[in-house]
DNA sequence: CGGGAGGTTGAGTAGTATCAAATGAAGTGG
DNA sequence: CCACTTCATTTGATACTACTCAACCTCCCG
């Protein structure tokens, strides 16, 4: 396997090995051919919070595969005010859809928690989908599993108020990134972006997050949340 | 090619070439033969205004395109109010998501206008991603658009207003169904299924629909609606 | 120490939901 | 053909959610 690494500043990329380790985390069904032919061109990227991966608009030469980190997929409605769409953490493709359907893309992707992202050209996915058809599968249940989220999402915003929308956020962020060993979520946000996942102005966020805290559901240092009642929260979200 | 079609009731089913033709519209790149796997076990139902194709939490044992007709496909929220995600017309296939993913349905799918499906079994449509990876290619990208539509609803439901969604719904359904030569719009929606696409109260539907007429904007003749004036409701709609 | 970004709080209000009731349309059975 | 049922639509009155605007605070970083 060819060996392109940039290690400038110390920075320590993951080798090949455990590039397909974390690879097969997603997908099971590549042989180390074909992972081979996947990180070719191996090309790792070091990228700091607030880093944009791909912005609405650009036309894809490929897609990128997360190693770590934490990204955000959002779109930008009218007014520039952001709509997060879902999170990105290791072991996820992104950016794929636009590259495929070779059409601009319909979403942009920017850096939460500093992460290591791996490109991977577009002719190297083609080939992998013409070559593997289980790969093509897991890339369709893959896509399929999102549209499914996607249609909650949906339903969720149509039908729920603010702040069963804000309960049901937590506990999505908390199976989605887990919690510490002092129950905080394992997620930083701002208060913004928590309103932008939610779909609501940031004082509402804030005046809900503190309805929360003294009903005793979450504690709250600065970003850091804590999940203290995980069955009011539930409730209150309609979770079930 | 078998044909297995039921042609009861005086019922005219489509025949095979019939099939194979308006599946090309959707997909091109399948030649006879894997056509032939396709509807090998050719299955035609008609299916009246109403009926259930699948319901949420069905095992799929297949999938259904659609020959004929106009459906729709909903999740039920809380409280059982329906949420449209989205409608299927001619050369459509639905519920491929879960018979691929081997997982419950998350949507179900009923029909607006009286209509015309194939059922194709599970074996065939895998069969044909596992010979045909450009027909894999497509399921792709056909998701892939699904999910991107889904993307752009998520934005709009989160940061528009009931009013601009519906001026918007309006140019959604124009630009899918068409108008008639009076420029009425080819789908027949009741206000309570307008709503439920909205993410409203049908009561509210009501009154934007009449504002909306009041200010020149559309004609109402019971559930047949008019559009007159395309710029008016693409500007409130904020459709560019 | 100043400036900027993020966070918090309060007051006022527009936009929608909800509830209730009346009307209209379509079908059913006697 | 009419009374009756049922469902869809419409209108009005009222309540309330959540947005907006404005002011102020806090923390951090240079």
């Amino acid at each position: 396997m060819a060996l392109k690494m940039n290690q400038n500043q110390n920075q320590v990329f993951p080798n090949c090995d455990q590039l397909a380790a974390c690879f097969s985390k997603s997908f099971k069904h590549l042989n180390a051919e074909q992972m081979n032919l996947l990180f070719f061109e191996e090309q790792c990227l070091l990228l700091k919070r607030g880093s944009v991966i791909y912005a609405e608009g650009d036309s894809a030469k490929g897609c990128y595969f997360v190693y770590s980190g934490i990204l955000k997929v959002f779109k930008t409605g009218l007014e520039g005010k952001e709509q997060i769409i879902r999170f990105s953490k290791s072991g996820d493709i992104i950016g794929f859809r636009s590259a495929l359907s070779e059409e601009p893309a319909c979403t942009s992707s920017k850096v939460i928690e500093d992460a290591i992202v791996c490109f991977i050209p577009n002719h190297s996915l083609t080939q992998l989908i013409e070559k593997n058809p289980m790969f093509s599968m897991e890339l369709i249940k893959m896509t399929c599993k999102e549209l499914g989220d996607a249609n909650s999402y949906i339903t969720d915003i149509a039908q729920k108020s603010v702040r069963e929308r804000l309960a049901e956020v937590l506990m999505q962020l908390m199976n989605s990134f887990g919690l510490d060993q002092d129950n905080f979520l394992q997620i930083s946000l701002t208060r913004e972006e928590l309103a932008n996942i939610v779909g609501t102005a940031t004082e509402s966020v804030i005046r809900l997050l503190s309805e929360f805290k003294n009903a005793g559901y979450i504690e709250i240092k600065g970003r850091k949340i804590k999940i203290v009642d995980v069955l009011a929260l539930k409730r209150v979200g309609g979770v079930y």
